[in-house]
DNA sequence: TGAATTTTTGTATATGCGTACAAAAAAAGA
DNA sequence: TCTTTTTTTGTACGCATATACAAAAATTCA
């Protein structure tokens, strides 16, 4: 079924692809600015420029496009996070990058913020949805990782890790609230907490080597700038 | 109506206030069982052991229903928060109970994480919480600016607010999301941060003052326990 | 007790939703 | 061109919900 076998050996029937696509996009444009609440399938049709039963055609019900969006939106924001991560040489650099990784400017809007709001709600009773929550927490981790594991002892990274991944939530909840906040200033507040924890660390570890020897490791000054350090914290 | 106007000068008829907090009781345990979706008017009713009916009788509608479970679930937060705060007499114990105030410990779980989230989902739409959840906010900005204000400049205090506020509210997501997380760390970890702001602060300062005097303020070790630690930061 | 009022009940109505499906239209193939 | 398959349409059904309301029950008062 919407498969062509005979004489081309040609893909399967591309219209179906597509249709599948528009719908999606057509979703997620109609998620973005209604929510949750408000992406029935009629809109979804509406704003995809179809009949409303369409949909039932191409996808087994309105969950699967749900599914569909928040899958694609994951994936493009997680390919976003690798080209940024791919110009980041030092370590701060690769922070940065993660940490900015997770505030794309042009996304880090109310209506945004509160549509991934109303997906964390619905993944509670959902099990696709927690999982795919459940990746995307990893994979933040495992970037993390990348920069701390070799700096942090492992419980000491756990909890780095928390503190900045809950950071990162609690932002962008708070601009769903409506709270005057640029995604800038988002990235900003979350390095200034990154370094204030790391160099917490610093000078613990020196001061377990040799007391005295502080003040020289600070002594390139500090600002709050995520850009304006590049060498590592250790 | 309702009210008794003969001969007996006594208070409007009780039972209309009985019944209106025994619904809003009900409502609200609905409501942390099954969340905003799930709260639905014939499961309060049943909650509440009465008719499916009786809520329009009592109520404008759901919302007037919804409204007063918020305002009163943030009345009974705000004053656990007061009685935790009197017995806080040191900066530190004050800052402690501030924000252990935001995680009460038989309250921070998934059930209720997640109807708080659908709450906020809600606020956007709504005006009247949307002015709850501002009302909530600024009562934390101004419990921190007790403790915060004349230590911290204003621009600095509003990044430690943003950052502590943020963290409060990521925190509640994650738990939202099953992660596994006791109010104990929860409070651990907001006091790690505003820890290590604060030291960030500190060191500064006494940089700005003289160079080389660092490692005697720091003298007394350093936990992450936020009652390890009484004296004032600065 | 008996009448008047308050309170509760149960149901009826209207609305909005997701989904299925038969019929129509379009496209492809011979 | 005619037939077969694919794609689209529009509608209809079932379900769940919030709300209104008339009737019944309970309570109050004289």
């Amino acid at each position: 079924m919407a498969r062509t076998l005979t004489v081309t050996r040609a893909a399967p029937t591309r219209i179906e692809d597509l249709r599948r696509s528009e719908l999606i996009a057509a979703a997620h444009r109609v998620f973005m600015q209604h929510g949750l609440g408000g992406m029935t399938t009629k809109r979804i049709c509406e704003a995809a420029g179809m009949s409303p039963g369409i949909l039932s055609y191409y996808f087994g019900g309105k969950e699967d496009v749900l599914f569909a969006v928040v899958r694609m939106n994951n994936r493009v924001l997680m390919e976003q996070g690798i080209i940024g991560l791919r110009n980041a040489v030092t370590r701060w650099d690769r922070l940065s990058a993660i940490i900015a990784g997770n505030f794309p400017a042009d996304l880090f809007m109310p209506n945004v913020a509160i549509a991934w709001l109303s997906v964390c709600d619905a993944s509670v009773s959902k099990a696709r949805f927690a999982r795919l929550q459940r990746v995307f927490y990893h994979r933040l981790r495992s970037n993390l990782a990348s920069v701390f594991s070799k700096v942090l002892p492992p419980d000491r990274f756990a909890q780095v890790a928390l503190v900045i991944g809950s950071m990162i939530d609690g932002l962008w909840l708070r601009r769903a609230t409506g709270e005057d906040l640029s995604a800038n200033t988002a990235v900003t507040h979350v390095m200034m907490v990154a370094t204030a924890l790391l160099s917490a660390d610093e000078r613990q570890l020196l001061q377990a080597l040799h007391a005295g020897q502080l003040v020289g490791t600070d002594q390139k000054g500090r600002t709050d700038q995520p850009g304006a350090r590049s060498g590592k914290p250790a």
